[in-house]
DNA sequence: ATAGGGTTAG
């Protein structure tokens, strides 16, 4: 695009005065537009626009609209974006530089009915709108949307392969892998030389399971280039390979922030001494401004943690002046393994604008102490957790957990009427019912899981069998026992805490 | 204009 400004502005350099007042302000602002959102400063880039706007009356060349559009969609201002799209005249809109960018802000807005309904008017559909759309779809976690948009595309390029790539690796089934595999065959060669491109499959691949492929596709490229090796490493990390991981690390002669993270996960995995030893070599031996990148310091601590070593992880948060959310959450993690849950509460505490994560290793806190304070403090946290909290289940889930735990069945119940319904959930009350001698309240539990619908799992039956034998009615146990799966009573666990049954109720 | 590999969670 540069060159075609560049073009555009040699033209107007000679041809006159007048037309260099008018025109390369324009040029100018867009140019500088895209210098500030290379540099990520995109509320800078909007000022500049703004600023424009108020002390020129003139249209705006399409190349500045797109700039703005852009900038607005990286910081997801859809007031702004939309105020935008109404400024543009009617005939800019058939510009197919505009309706990407629209599609693209729309989509990054989470506003994908807006972002169709202008891919379904518009009258001539490029690769590039496809693409957006895709990317969109993606984003927006309706990856079979994307899936289907791609198989209505006849020449799909190399973006487009890459972005289904991502829509693959998203869902990580095979459905996906055996798609991936027949399209990467049906590609002209030469798309593999592209290097981008052979990263996004090796990200899929390993995400769908296909190791050997990967390794294979992997092994065969001449040229490897840093993020090759992360979908490597992310990919080994993903299919409980940790040692392979840090084995390709060690081939690299300049790791990056990304595959030193990597690393430092995998370590976590291990959480051996060897993967100890490891984290403190390539953290001492890397250069010192990686400690500013506060999600890469999160992963270091994390690796310290869970191969035992709490106190240089403690050391080093002290040490960082700047501490993001997540960090708390990671030494509250720390804390809350190593049984002190007491100093995870008081960190918590600490923390300005508590994330997800860190009110879930708060209830977890809480579920470790199980006290009638703990459970105090978990009333009083529950006002305080931002409404949007709410639709994430883990967090619903260890809260359920604390207040079992903490032994408040009645609000425990309530939440659960709430939530929706899973296995998880269910055999957590369960056993909080089983622990506290309550062995009427499971079969009655277990009454309405199958109202609901669930299938109960491995831990329902055996926390079934256990409340079974707590009340002893022999015809009782025989009536309930004939509902199990016989792939179930086949388990060695379950046919032992039958036996126990049995004996009990006789 | 749409393009790659990264943190903490039941």
């Amino acid at each position: 695009m540069l060159k075609k400004l560049l073009d555009h502005r040699l033209i107007f350099l000679t041809s006159g005065i007048k037309r260099s007042v008018i025109i390369p302000s324009d040029f100018d602002l867009c140019t500088q537009m895209k210098l500030l959102n290379d540099k990520k400063k995109f509320k800078e880039a909007l000022e500049l626009f703004d600023k424009y706007k108020e002390n020129n009356n003139k249209t705006l060349s399409s190349y500045t609209i797109t700039q703005a559009l852009k900038a607005s969609a990286r910081i997801r201002d859809l007031q702004r974006g939309s105020t935008i799209h109404q400024f543009i005249s009617s005939d800019m809109k058939d510009n197919s530089y505009i309706l990407v960018s629209l599609i693209h802000l729309y989509m990054q807005c989470s506003e994908v009915t807006r972002a169709q309904s202008l891919f379904d008017t518009a009258s001539e559909k490029s690769l590039h709108t496809y693409g957006a759309m895709m990317k969109g779809y993606i984003k927006n976690h309706m990856t079979n949307k994307a899936i289907d948009l791609f198989k209505e595309i006849k020449n799909p390029d190399e973006v487009i392969i890459i972005i289904l790539c991502n829509a693959g690796a998203q869902l990580g089934t095979n459905e996906a892998l055996s798609l991936i595999k027949k399209v990467s065959s049906q590609m002209p060669k030469h798309f593999y030389s592209n290097l981008r491109l052979l990263t996004s499959l090796l990200d899929v691949l390993m995400q769908c399971g296909d190791v050997k492929h990967a390794q294979a596709l992997f092994d065969t490229s001449t040229t490897k280039i840093l993020s090759m090796y992360g979908a490597m490493m992310k990919g080994y990390i993903k299919n409980n390979m940790a040692t392979k991981a840090i084995d390709l690390f060690k081939e690299i002669k300049d790791p990056d922030e990304i595959v030193i993270n990597l690393l430092f996960t995998a370590c976590a995995e291990l959480g051996t001494s060897e993967a100890l030893n490891l984290t403190k070599i390539v953290s001492s031996q890397m250069p010192k401004h990686f400690y500013s990148n506060l999600r890469l310091l999160t992963s270091l601590l994390d690796a310290l943690i869970q191969c035992g070593n709490v106190t240089h992880a403690e050391a080093l948060f002290n040490r960082s002046i700047k501490k993001i959310s997540p960090l708390y959450g990671v030494m509250m993690k720390g804390y809350n393994t190593n049984n002190m849950a007491n100093k995870s509460i008081d960190l918590f505490n600490e923390i300005e604008n508590p994330d997800d994560v860190n009110f879930i290793m708060l209830f977890n806190a809480c579920a470790q102490l199980g006290t009638h304070e703990a459970l105090n403090l978990i009333k009083k946290v529950l006002s305080q957790i931002p409404k949007h909290f709410y639709s994430n289940f883990h967090l619903l889930t260890s809260q359920l957990d604390a207040l079992i735990k903490c032994g408040d069945f009645s609000t425990a119940e309530i939440l659960l009427s709430k939530m929706k319904k899973s296995v998880i959930s269910y055999g957590n009350l369960m056993s909080g019912y089983l622990k506290t001698d309550n062995p009427e309240k499971v079969l009655d539990l277990f009454d309405r899981m199958k109202n609901d619908n669930i299938e109960p799992d491995f831990i329902i039956y055996l926390c079934l069998i256990k409340a079974l034998s707590h009340i002893g009615d022999y015809s009782l146990s025989q009536l309930t026992v004939q509902q199990i799966p016989n792939s179930f009573l086949l388990n060695d666990r379950i046919q032992n805490t039958l036996i126990d049954m049995w004996v009990s109720s006789n």
